[in-house]
DNA sequence: AGCACA
């Protein structure tokens, strides 16, 4: 389980001269919503890991309502996070577009359509019809699904040949923190007592199998990597020995190496 | 790439 985090940037606030004139040709000017849509979350973390993730990512800027992740071959990779106002939403999307979550940079946009948790809580009244319509068309989208999709990829086809080049690179604004790196069959401890010595952390993290290497670093006493034989084994002995106590008192910090 | 919410 992710802990709470810092926020990705150190929140400067822009002023929203809103510039409403030309839609710039190649940027279809988006609809604001409250609910912000998420691409390229690595798919490698469990969807449940995630939403934690993004939750406590994004109460930095205010209350998330809801947030929304599967794990379909359609849907995998991306989410859907509420918030109680466009503004906030807004701020949100500008500080996190490009934030590097897990090694791989977020796609942030505002979403399509309302997410119910929004209009749950901006209009309560409209709750029911509202859920009634959305699955009113989805049982639509159902029916004439196999037009749709072709129409679809054809318009994306067409687009994509006029389209400007997509600034993929985005620079991340701030170092990703630890918690949310990718998992790695490696592990690094931090903050270990000064007078740990190998055979120690050996004894300590072979509770858990396939270990492979304890590696200490001479100049810095604090800290060592640990390498297991696979992912799913450092996942293991990441999740038991995190915040361990390793003399009764100091917590150890275990997290995913970095690549 | 892919816009959901049992």
């Amino acid at each position: 389980m992710p802990e709470v985090v810092a926020a990705p940037s150190n929140g400067d606030v822009e002023m929203t001269d809103a510039p409403p004139a030309a839609p710039a040709e190649s940027t279809p000017e988006e609809v604001e919503s409250e609910t912000l849509y998420i691409q390229n979350l690595n798919e490698k973390i469990k969807v449940a890991v995630m939403k934690q993730t993004l939750t406590n990512l994004f109460k930095t800027y205010g209350d998330v309502l809801d947030v929304v992740a599967h794990s379909n071959i359609r849907m995998r990779g991306q989410a859907f996070v509420s918030f109680k106002s466009k503004d906030v939403a807004r701020k949100a999307l500008k500080e996190v577009k490009g934030f590097p979550l897990y090694s791989k940079p977020m796609q942030v946009t505002f979403a399509k359509t309302r997410s119910d948790a929004v209009v749950k809580v901006l209009e309560e009244d409209r709750f029911d019809e509202h859920k009634k319509e959305r699955l009113e068309h989805k049982r639509k989208q159902r029916f004439d699904n196999p037009h749709a999709v072709k129409a679809r990829a054809k318009r994306k086809a067409e687009k994509v040949d006029g389209a400007a080049p997509v600034p993929t690179t985005k620079r991340p604004n701030v170092l990703m923190p630890d918690e949310y790196l990718p998992p790695n069959k490696i592990l690094f401890i931090q903050n270990l007592p000064e007078d740990v010595n190998k055979d120690q952390l050996t004894t300590l993290f072979a509770q858990y199998p396939n270990l492979y290497e304890v590696r200490l670093i001479p100049t810095k006493k604090d800290i060592a990597f640990v390498e297991y034989a696979d992912e799913g084994s450092a996942s293991v002995a990441k999740d038991a020995l995190h915040n361990y106590k390793i003399d009764g008192e100091t917590k150890i910090k275990v997290t995913f190496a970095r690549k």
